[in-house]
DNA sequence: TCTGGGGTCCTAGGACCC
DNA sequence: TCTGGGGTCCTAGGACCC
């Protein structure tokens, strides 16, 4: 775009008259793939990816299940103790049929595959906008034509199935949101183009949920308006939608059109981080609540420190029965990184729940800084320590040692 | 089927300042 | 002492995404 003729440079780069090409790229059954890929003799078997899964136990949640195992009734989200009814592991007893093979995520390992996939789609596109894992948007506007559009994705689709084993599938439209609709449109191995002048029709005969950001909430109240399709919502009134959704009215409304002038930017570093984990049973055992709050600490902030990250807000968040989320947080003058800072901020926030039962429980950073700059001075750490040094803290950075001592007294003690 | 471990954005309301 | 209108920052919660 640097490059755009001077006279041009008061135009809308958004309403230039040739549609843009976007790609979005969707690797199927990500997980599944990836475990298949380091276990080519699987080839034709079900298998199960578990989040929280141990081998030989029945904890966890499916994170993916291959096509073979959504066949036997697997499902993502499901329980393992559930899909383990419907498909029992080979490593319970090798001769039922059907069985499945089950694995716990390896993150680790399936980001080495996703590397070598974005290796490709970064050589192949112009910008590449890396939104999970196992998905992306190109902009390949510069390099190709409509018409040759169908060419330039299938031979994207072959070199990620050639040179990394697995396989995406591709959707292209004139933008993002349509892209990522058609991607979806002809999954597994799918290659879906939407030209131009067909997205409105694209879209019209879609459920709701397939238009992105609207989510079983949103479908629900929008069908008691008798809005049962995209193409419904489409011709919805923009004026009652914005009344009820306020911003995302508006969005889901131009999506449903088929409308989305977001342009394809390369990805923001992370905004936040959070790690947190659930209890086998909820509990309201405050020393295991204790203990696990502060892995959970140290674990965030060492994912902030390899992000390079300063934070300057830490918080909990805890889901107590039957799915209640409540959050809490406190934020200090200026970002930090201090895990044992983190440790201390989390357990006192975690006291507000003594003697509740908790199923799940997290601990997270916010308002990340991601340049070294000096660590704020930590005097003015927590909105509840009393006001009376607040006018001391903004002063002398070369007493932070001294004023962190005292914070350290005034968070243990309540 | 009650629910794993991450994230994002938006909104409402309170505190505080001028 | 009572008061208006406006701005900014922060927290909490909801909905959504993978």
């Amino acid at each position: 775009m640097s490059q755009r003729d001077p006279s041009h440079v008061f135009d809308n780069p958004t309403s230039k008259d040739e549609p843009r090409v976007i790609l979005h790229v969707d690797m199927d059954c990500f997980y599944a793939a990836c475990e298949r890929l380091r276990h080519p003799e699987l080839e034709g078997e079900s298998i199960v990816v578990g989040m929280g899964y141990q081998e030989g136990e029945t904890s966890g949640v499916v994170a993916t299940a291959s096509y073979e195992a959504r066949d036997h009734g697997v499902n993502s989200t499901d329980p393992v103790e559930v899909a383990v009814e419907q498909l029992p592991p080979v490593s319970f007893n090798p001769d039922t049929e059907p069985a499945g093979h089950y694995f716990p995520v390896d993150m680790d390992y399936y980001k080495s595959v996703s590397s070598d996939v974005k290796e490709i789609l970064h050589d192949e596109g112009e910008t590449v906008r890396e939104v999970s894992v196992d998905e992306a948007y190109l902009d390949a506007s510069e390099c190709v034509d409509w018409n040759e559009v169908e060419e330039y994705a299938a031979t994207l689709k072959q070199r990620i199935e050639d040179e990394v084993g697995i396989v995406a599938s591709i959707g292209v439209a004139p933008n993002m949101s349509a892209a990522k609709v058609a991607s979806d449109h002809d999954k597994p191995d799918g290659l879906c183009i939407v030209r131009p002048g067909g997205v409105q029709e694209f879209f019209a005969p879609l459920d709701l949920e397939e238009v992105h950001e609207i989510g079983p909430e949103t479908a629900k109240e929008l069908r008691e308006l008798g809005i049962e399709t995209a193409g419904d919502l489409a011709e919805a009134n923009l004026d009652l939608l914005r009344e009820r959704y306020g911003k995302r009215g508006e969005k889901i409304y131009r999506y449903a059109r088929g409308e989305d002038a977001r342009e394809v930017t390369l990805s923001d570093p992370p905004k936040s981080f959070l790690r947190d984990s659930a209890f086998d049973d909820p509990t309201d055992d405050v020393e295991r609540q204790r203990e696990q709050i502060k892995t959970l600490a140290h674990g965030v902030a060492q994912r902030a420190q390899e992000h390079g990250a300063m934070y300057q807000t830490i918080g909990i968040k805890v889901v107590t029965p039957p799915f209640d989320i409540s959050r809490r947080s406190d934020s200090l003058s200026g970002p930090v990184d201090d895990p044992d800072l983190v440790e201390r901020a989390a357990l006192e926030l975690l006291e507000e729940f003594q003697g509740q039962e908790i199923r799940k429980i997290g601990v997270f950073v916010r308002n990340l800084d991601y340049s070294d700059q000096e660590q704020a001075d930590l005097g003015s750490w927590g909105s509840k320590s009393e006001g009376a040094e607040k006018s001391s803290d903004t002063t002398d950075k070369s007493q932070t040692s001294e004023t962190e001592v005292e914070t350290q007294s005034s968070l243990t003690d309540f």
